[in-house]
DNA sequence: GATGATCATGAATCAAACTGAAGATTTTCA
DNA sequence: TGAAAATCTTCAGTTTGATTCATGATCATC
């Protein structure tokens, strides 16, 4: 008998491209899929996906069902949420603050899908480089902020979102692109560009620089992300971003990237929120859908390891 | 995780109005259905339906997966169809004849739903009393028989639909109505009214009255159906059908009706195609819409024990 | 308050789904 | 072209979770 977990399975390998990838994503052996999609196909009695054949091709059965997952999944979705509306109530208060000024990036399509999907949630949004959020989530000022920073205070617990690189950006003629990687000791003689915020709420101090006990050269502020971007193309710094970030300006080639480390830097991004609001549906829903917004259009993005949540 | 086996169950549960019902609908026990909704609602963390209410009502919550079902379903039985054209060609041609007159009642409908699914199929329907359909299907003059006499004929397959009970109507102020259940003695000094067709192929003969060695006094022909049971009424004489056709009028309460023997008679009816179009999708899903529609609107139906077939 | 029917529960069972390791195949790149 | 890397398949062993069996609780009916 078809299920929902064969549609779910076919909508991940067509995004993912590969059955490595998707097994990655939905949490199960690359060889769990390969049966399940064997036996799927036994049972139908003919081939869903061209399997020689990169990008993976559909078949016009596969295609088909893909078409039916499309049209079913979101109808699933939709009743699952519909049916916790029913019993919690769909209204609620949601403000947001975010530490990681990057996430406006995906922050926006996130916001835009979940305002359809609860239109009875009261959204607002707190930005800015003063503030700050974590005393203010405490004061239930603002209900939910997204950090790479989980600091242990009582009654806020961190809900992990996803992990992501965080990469360097160098001009296309720096000299440190000899490199495969780049130590902390690389970035001595260099200037590094970063938001106007403190060092421990940047990943590039918190995570490499500061345990190995290295400043840079100069470091130089700036709010904009574009700007800090330009300011490395044109050689006059370094600055480190989400490989999301730098992703769309790598392809532009304005810019190169190297790891920081040999492993890289794999700060992982939190939602923090009181405590007493972990079971609000609404808040679940926001969380669920970033965390799938975020794994399905990020590049090089992952799930984080565990859900412990930090109290 | 919502699966499409919930969905299922849901409308099983709604079309038979109890857990036992529909798990045998299932064929599953009472047991694993209970289990497989309790889990059902803790995962969803409401309650589906009241339990202690007949017939069984269905919670705002559970009504909103019932519509889920009702949409998704279709949708996922259609797509599963259209792959099978998809590969097999979607044309073919289905007459059909049948031995058991009775049949007509849910033939209907069944015709009725398959030529819209399966437009590319041309119909035809060869029904009579003098007409030998099994020899027919053997020549390929007619594709599919609908019988309760499978006869051992090489290259002929038997696939079962369903058991249903034959019963004995009998007017309302019968002398044999004081009996709980009648023996092939009883009917030594009555009149049985019967098709016009030959002993084999009637099923009070062939399972009830020639293994005893019994003969009723009389036995009186009709092709009607509505006349036997009119026959039957004026106390004219008995005659044995199928529990559906007689349920209707002894809902009117036109009639009586009696077990044959203290189990009843449970007589089989089979579709009988050649082996070598046992492979047709377009066959198969005629049986399958078959079975479905009889398990949900024939009164005292049930699924054929095993899925053997005589070749 | 006995009886029969339906549903719930818990332990035991069974089958489906999954994992891990190894083999086959394809792709990539020198 | 051939070796290395990556991807997918296959097989055997394990785990999970769905199902059954046996029994107990609850409800309707006489």
């Amino acid at each position: 008998m078809l299920e929902l977990r064969h549609l779910r399975t076919l909508i991940t390998l067509r995004e993912s491209g590969s059955l490595v990838e998707a097994a990655d994503r939905l949490c199960v052996t690359q060889s769990a899929l390969s049966h399940q999609l064997k036996d799927l196909e036994s049972r139908l009695s003919c081939e869903l996906f061209v399997r020689k054949s990169r990008p993976l091709r559909f078949t016009e059965p596969g295609q088909r069902l893909l078409a039916l997952a499309d049209d079913v999944l979101v109808r699933v979705e939709d009743t699952e949420r519909d049916i916790q509306k029913l019993l919690h109530g769909e209204a609620g208060r949601l403000h947001l603050a975010i530490e990681c000024h990057s996430c406006f990036n995906w922050l926006m399509p996130v916001l835009e899908t979940y305002r359809r999907q609860w239109p009875g949630v009261v959204l607002d949004f707190s930005g800015g480089f003063i503030f700050e959020p974590l005393p203010a989530l405490a004061r239930g000022e603002v209900d939910l902020v997204i950090t790479s920073d989980p600091q242990p205070i009582s009654g806020i617990s961190y809900l992990p979102l996803f992990a992501y690189e965080m990469q360097v950006a160098l001009a296309n003629d720096h000299h440190l692109l000899t490199r495969d990687y780049l130590t902390p000791q690389d970035l001595i003689e260099e200037t590094v560009i970063t938001y106007p915020v403190s060092r421990e709420r940047l990943d590039i101090f918190r995570q490499f620089l500061d345990p190995a006990g290295i400043s840079p050269k100069t470091v130089r502020n700036t709010e904009l992300t574009l700007m800090m971007v330009q300011l490395a193309a044109s050689g006059l710094g370094v600055c480190a971003l989400p490989n999301w970030v730098l992703a769309d300006y790598l392809a532009q080639g304005l810019i190169s990237v190297r790891r920081a480390g040999a492993d890289g830097v794999w700060p992982v991004l939190y939602a923090a929120i009181r405590s007493e609001q972990k079971r609000q549906v609404f808040l679940q829903d926001f969380l669920t859908l970033a965390r799938a917004h975020c794994l399905r259009h990020l590049p090089n993005v992952v799930a984080a390891d565990d859900d412990t949540k930090i109290i």
